[in-house]
RNA sequence: GGUUCCGUAGCUCAACUGGAUAGAGCAACUGCCUUCUAAGCAGUAGGUUGAAGGUUCGAGUCCUUCCGGAAUCACCA
């Protein structure tokens, strides 16, 4: 974008120069040539016609040649209707690829700047499906993205580990589970747990059934179902602090969260710190008394706390049930006051956390703002967009999901037969087959989510496997091993790359020159996808290098025999380019392998 | 019903926030491996951007109305 402001101010002094005509650089658009015209960016004329006083064409001239004689930039010019179309020159584009490959890593250090980014957050009722990997490759990615800008970065998830729906499973295990175990049963912790939820559902609905027969309405039968009444009696025992439930408690959570822990693994992704809702749903009463005191809630006659947001075009918000106990937004606000009170010099906090929620956060947000937390207007919600099934939603109570695990391992399958179908594995053993089909699954599924601007909803066909070809992870994997096979090469031939002297090199192709161009955009790329909070900017940005590298490669001969300046610029072209890619993969969390 | 979001090639997504002839990938069809990895490259075909108006030099993008879809509006979590 650098690259833009300086044609910006170009055309400026042109315009002053030739026209007597000032105009300040908001007044200048400058965008990327579209890819059906030459040229690398274009300045339009349409708004500047009338103070320029004469007519497109001859203006297009005296501007393109003035550029041509004065530019540092522009080496050409061409003139479509009221587009004027840049062509950049060789030595410049050089001389930024030099500064580019000098600094590009030691322009982000430390900045001492801190955030908290929360992501993921299960129930520990239920297996981890697709909409969770959306949610925590989006928080992951963001993580790093804030990372690599320099910040320090608090990733933390709240695991509702409490509540009706954990009951839900306890009953079904006490009735049903025969002191069943995941060990006994060679099944995965989460996935056991989970069996049990369904089975309490399942069992619930024939209870439900066979009383509405004998003439009880439905909404009774729901509640009066002896399973429910359990259910009800067991969250009771455990807000008590009963022993023996506690026990059993602690018991079926520690199943989901060696279950939990497997899956983080298997896509490599962690957390600094873990919140759990059984030590965080009391807090936030103390702050709702204080509210009161500041007068921004109010009680009513029956003793709930509520705000009234209408000034704000919002509801009024309930904080404190009559009898005194708490709801979703009194923890909420608890949380995130104890969040900073354990990163206090975070500036922020990153809630990424599904478009449904969208009302809560604002809410939440305006809340925190009226107790008068100083961070509460920097908070973000990353909100995402639902991943639906071909015919509808995902319902986990349906068993409607894509589960986590299943895909990773359909996709470790699908990896392993390309490879093999391909002749990939010839140079490979045992154990680096299994790290490198992890990586190309791995890499696949991350991209496919995270390209879609985390906003939109998107649509997942499990009858239609994720893509290897084309716009995928293993498209990019494939460009990086492709480059690093190269350097390897250079290395082998002993060919000088590191150390040129860039400036010797006088001419470049028009390949070269759109890799460079998209390089030394690398900066600008990491501000806005931080400033957006979408990895997809990083996506699009990575797929547009790696393309524009494999039509330099297919077209220009990198090993030509000559081995001079130009052979070796084209490898360091390469190299500097295939580090770029690596750290671009790395902010997505996908693993670079160095032959595929 | 109120509020918010969405509708782009057969399918999945882009479009630098108002710029050109709306771009990629998949699927289909043509070429290109005795030379750096063909998970690649080059090309053909595919569109009234849900519909109709409006704003202006210029609209997928902004405004209005309609059609279709989603979310949310609980003393549920």
């Amino acid at each position: 974008m650098q690259l833009q402001e300086k044609i910006k101010n170009e055309v400026i002094k042109v315009f002053k120069d030739e026209f007597n005509y000032k105009c300040s650089i908001n007044d200048i658009s400058i965008d990327q040539t579209p890819k059906n015209f030459s040229g690398f960016y274009t300045l339009i004329l349409f708004p500047h016609l009338k103070s320029l006083k004469i007519n497109l064409e001859e203006a297009g001239n005296i501007i393109g040649d003035s550029l041509i004689r004065n530019s540092e930039i522009i080496s050409d010019y061409n003139l479509v209707k009221g587009f004027l179309n840049f062509d950049l020159k060789s030595d410049y584009l050089i001389g930024e690829l030099s500064k580019f490959s000098s600094e590009y890593k030691s322009d982000f250090k430390k900045n001492k700047r801190e955030i908290i980014v929360e992501f993921s957050s299960p129930n520990t009722n239920k297996p981890l499906h697709l909409g969770h990997l959306r949610n925590i490759f989006l928080g992951d990615s963001v993580s790093k993205i804030y990372k690599s800008l320099g910040y320090k970065v608090h990733k933390v998830q709240i695991i509702n580990d409490r509540g009706i729906h954990i009951c839900k499973s306890m009953v079904a295990w006490k009735r049903y589970g025969n002191d069943k175990s995941p060990d006994t049963e060679k099944v995965k912790g989460d996935k056991f747990v989970g069996d049990y939820y369904v089975k309490f559902e399942f069992e619930h609905k024939k209870e439900v059934f066979d009383l509405v027969k004998k003439g009880v309405s439905e909404v009774d039968a729901v509640k009066k179902s002896s399973l429910m009444k359990e259910a009800k009696s067991l969250l009771r025992k455990w807000e008590r602090g009963d022993k023996e439930i506690i026990k059993l408690w602690k018991k079926m959570n520690g199943w989901v969260y060696d279950g939990f822990n497997s899956t983080y693994r298997s896509i490599n992704v962690s957390f600094d710190k873990n919140y759990y809702e059984s030590e965080t749903y009391l807090l936030g009463k103390k702050n709702i008394e204080e509210g009161i005191l500041k007068k921004i809630f109010y009680k009513e006659e029956d003793s709930s706390v509520w705000i009234d947001l209408s000034k704000e075009n919002f509801d009024k918000k309930l904080l404190l049930r009559s009898d005194g106990t708490s709801v979703y937004m009194t923890q909420d606000i608890g949380t995130a006051i104890k969040r900073f009170e354990d990163f206090p010099k975070s500036e922020k906090q990153i809630y990424t956390v599904g478009n449904e929620q969208d009302y809560h956060f604002k809410v939440l947000f305006k809340i925190l703002d009226k107790l008068g937390y100083s961070w509460a207007k920097e908070c973000y919600h990353l909100s995402y967009g639902m991943i639906d099934l071909p015919d509808g939603k995902m319902k986990s109570r349906e068993g409607k999901v894509v589960d986590a695990d299943e895909l990773i391992s359909v996709m470790k399958d699908t990896a392993q037969k390309r490879s093999i179908e391909l002749g990939k594995i010839d140079d490979f053993d045992g154990e680096d087959l299994t790290k490198l089909y992890q990586k190309i699954a791995l890499s696949a599924l991350k991209y496919h989510l995270l390209k879609v601007d985390p906003k939109k909803k998107m649509l997942f066909n499990p009858d239609e496997s994720i893509d290897f070809q084309g716009n995928t992870g293993p498209f990019l994997l494939y460009t990086y091993a492709r480059i690093r096979s190269i350097i390897k090469r250079a290395e082998i031939l002993n060919i000088e790359y590191g150390k040129i002297n860039f400036s010797i090199i006088k001419h470049i192709s028009v390949n070269e020159k759109k890799i460079i161009d998209l390089l030394v955009n690398y900066k600008y790329i990491l501000e806005t996808a931080a400033e957006s909070y979408s990895p997809s900017i990083i996506c699009n940005y990575v797929y547009d290098l790696s393309k524009s590298y494999n039509s330099f490669y297919q077209e220009e001969k990198i090993f030509d025999g000559k081995n001079n300046e130009t052979t070796s610029f084209k490898i360091a072209l390469s190299d500097i380019t295939s580090k770029v890619i690596k750290s671009l993969l790395n902010l997505l969390g996908i693993d670079i392998t160095n032959k595929m």
